[in-house]
DNA sequence: TTGCAATTCAAACAGTTGTATGAAACTATC
DNA sequence: GATAGTTTCATACAACTGTTTGAATTGCAA
């Protein structure tokens, strides 16, 4: 084991140039130079380049998801067993926005990482996407435990719209900047995280009253949404 | 110029490759191998890789913007010059999701290879869909007209948002269908379009009229959105 | 110190990649 | 039917990729 200290070089070199550069056109041999470690290193720490690439991956990604539950769980405990469904919404999509949004020269090179990582989608970080689901699970329940009269297919809508708001923004916050002019605010990430839970609450609790009633079709009937639905 | 077959065999069988298997692992020599056409042809018909790739995102794109500021204009012109707010929704997101959406077996080329662009970002691609950006800029001032009162910053978060959620569907449908156990149908193109234009009606209209009706509950607690803006 | 395992190193390997070349095969025009 | 221009073809090229090898070095325990 020694001092593992060529092992975090290449980890943390790897992370830094991924960052920077993406995926696409960082090489072993751009790594190892960042590295100052003999190439041979990457395959003898770590065995194969994607298993590289998937442990700076997971790492975060355990990271991430840590930090997301704990604060689902705090907000659940506090609330006797149930959390609104605003705050658990909150726990979800705000870790997120928070470590990748805000002034770009103060990112860290995690979070820039993470960015890279959700934009270009190499294989051993799909595969390791795909396992994310059982974590998507409990946030799925607690949202059921906060709104027990909506329907299992209404939650699973409304998780995946407020990822959606969450990861697009995040993906497109340069396009979004320059389409607007500057007049959407990018660095204030609470502003943004406020947005996207705010929508992602209407989506889920628009026509609640009337119980079961699917509220995407009545509520646009080529026409505008009725108030009633709120 | 002669028949050009050479030419569109390539484009034919770029296409069908990249949709089935991604940009990452199709070399020249699989596309020319599925042509039936020589190795350099790709390189005298198009320059370069690159650009036989961007030809064929050229074209799709181009399809699809004119497909959408269609429907956009015959609505504006049947109202006046003023079409509501979610038939201009629907004329961004509809084309789109229709296209990429529905039973996978019956999903064009065309459009299973738009959605491994809108997946994998690849450079050539990453730097037409910059020039997208006018054409975005036709649709916020058609929501514009048909919201009037509402901001700029509000407009274009109401469209960043829709595209966000139509995005994020068509990247991520096997995601949900797994996570929903079923539950969400993916194969109701109709529903999910309605479900996508609903939500951001909803994103843009919040806090309107004086409808005394709270969205959410305490919808949000940092609140730059307050009570009163509903 | 000796012995042994863990680590580092330079070098080579085996393969793939996109691209370039120059001759051959066409096609249409006169 | 010769000619000029276009298009195809087999082949070579040069560069780069991740990985492997086997020897050198290191660090530590006995």
């Amino acid at each position: 084991m020694a001092s593992d200290h060529t092992r975090s070089a290449i980890l943390a070199a790897a992370e830094r140039l991924y960052a920077d550069r993406g995926f696409g056109d960082v090489t072993l041999r751009d790594i190892v130079a960042e590295a100052n470690v003999n190439l041979a290193a990457v395959n003898y720490h770590f065995g194969s380049k994607d298993e590289l690439i998937a442990e700076l991956f997971v790492t975060r990604s355990i990271a991430l998801n840590r930090e997301r539950l704990a604060e689902l769980k705090a907000a659940e405990e506090q609330g006797g067993g149930r959390a609104p469904i605003d705050v658990i919404l909150r726990a979800l999509v705000g870790p997120t926005l928070h470590g990748c949004l805000g002034p770009a020269n103060q990112r860290s090179t995690a979070a820039r990482f993470m960015i890279r990582a959700s934009i270009e989608s190499v294989p051993p970080i799909r595969r390791i996407k795909n396992r994310e689901i059982d974590h998507l699970r409990k946030f799925a329940a607690a949202m059921r435990r906060a709104l027990p009269d909506r329907s299992d297919e209404e939650i699973y809508w409304g998780l995946h719209f407020a990822l959606a708001m969450a990861h697009h923004t995040i993906r497109e916050s340069e396009r979004l900047t320059k389409l607007s002019d500057g007049q959407c605010d990018l660095d204030d990430v609470q502003g943004i995280i406020d947005r996207v839970v705010s929508v992602s609450v209407m989506a889920l609790t628009a026509g609640k009253a009337k119980s079961k009633a699917p509220p995407a079709r009545p509520a646009v009937l080529h026409g505008r949404l009725t108030r009633e639905d709120f």
